[in-house]
DNA sequence: GGTGCGATTATGTCTATACATATCGCCCTT
DNA sequence: AAGGGCGATATGTATAGACATAATCGCACC
């Protein structure tokens, strides 16, 4: 166990503090002359602590006025994006793809809107333990991600492959529910009317739109979960260029 | 237009290069002591322009090693806690909350584990236009958030109260689908068997359980949008205490 | 009593320096 | 040739000091 650094030692007792509701928003945090001598410390360490926890969001700096514990944030929740295949193996059940469609359109028809044509269609079912779980439409401009073209995904899931291979900017996800139609409820084998979580998510680079999927989920087999971002603490491990 | 101070422009200039593709994942980053060169600066604001990035977690920083661009994370989106009320509001229509249920239990029942009794059970209906848009169901413990049992929830919600007047660390969210049950069916005003959007909310304060909700959306008339995260820019105002 | 301006305060930014620490790679020993 | 020790490198942490900037407080003046 080793000390970790003076200034994150302040940074926690901080936190600790408002985490705790000791001081409640709108408290006044101890201007830093008064920390550096409580730590007997000098002020840059203290201003690292203290702009670390503004950066976060914890407290707000105002000049000569003084550092305030900010209102409680409470507007923000991550989500993890969804790679089934990962999800489902994860949870220990087998994972299969099973291609249903697969065509290329030169004009963009109006579910790919914002998709620069020609644009590869792509239809299919995701399986846990050979049990349908997920329909989903794909449709990806073959000007953004040329690669595409050469990958086969009679097995393996679009969506994966895309979100490794190709750089994105931006993403947004749409999140409801709809009962299935005719078409999604037989590739799903259930009644037409069934409930499905419905995702739908666009991905650009910059301006240039890259794939819209729609997603159908059986009711009850799938969740998404979103936890309150307490910290960022993910720590990716930097990897080799390539 | 002011000039933002050195180090954030170093660090929007690495950012870019980073988000741009042109330094991919796994590139090194010129070591402090070139930067320092190139801007003209001391070591120390270099180092804090690359410790926020590192913060953020757009590199990693490795001693003796360098410096590397992270591979994208590409697994955070941000969700905004639903407020219905407001944003009900902000879509032009009118809101209401129609309580149909409150009382107390003295013992926690199953839907409610991890909150400490005695608790408070709400039910009742969000409507937009008159029309019932979700119903929800709420356990609330009373020993964590005393001050509920003031409140009058006949016709604004407990969310939004809750969320705004009690301290809370922690919140999970797990959203799927669900055909409606009976109740919910009859709150609603639809046929048994409708598709609804579930959101189920458990918020903590610590260790202890605050609130519990279970909400059915009625398909196709509420939608959660989930975008990427670039940046956390929430300048939250700091706000006076009380 | 209202108003404007200067003094004060607290944070923002930056420098130059120092020492600590982890690690890569080379050289020397065995 | 295998292995250990050691120096070079790059980041991590911390200090003391300097000047800049924003905002508030209080006093002087009208």
């Amino acid at each position: 166990m080793k000390a970790p650094p003076l200034h994150a030692r302040i940074h926690a007792a901080i936190e600790g503090r408002i985490m705790s509701g000791e001081w409640a928003p709108g408290h006044r945090i101890p201007p830093e002359s008064a920390l550096m001598d409580e730590y007997g410390c000098a002020r840059m360490t203290v201003n690292k602590a203290l702009s670390a926890l503004a950066d976060a969001g914890l407290i707000e700096r105002r000049r000569r006025a003084g550092s305030f514990v900010c209102r409680p944030r409470a507007r923000n929740l991550v989500l993890d994006v969804p790679d089934l295949a990962a999800e489902i193996t994860a949870r220990g059940q087998a994972y299969a793809f099973r291609l249903l469609d697969r065509e290329v359109w030169h004009r963009t028809p109006a579910e790919a809107s914002g998709l620069t044509a020609p644009v590869l269609r792509l239809e299919g079912i995701h399986c846990a333990d050979g049990q349908p779980l997920a329909h989903e439409e794909r449709w990806v401009s073959l000007t953004a991600v040329p690669g595409i073209a050469a990958q086969d995904f009679t097995t393996s899931p679009p969506g994966s492959w895309l979100l490794h291979h190709t750089p994105w900017t931006e993403a947004e996800h749409r999140i409801g529910a709809a009962a299935a139609g005719a078409g999604v409820a037989a590739a799903l084998g259930v009644a037409e009317g069934a409930a499905c979580l419905t995702v739908e998510r666009h991905t650009w680079r910059g301006a240039e739109g890259i794939t819209r999927v729609c997603q159908h989920f059986l009711a009850g087999h799938y969740e998404l979960v979103a936890r309150f971002a307490p910290r960022q603490g993910g720590s990716t491990r930097p990897g080799e260029a390539g």
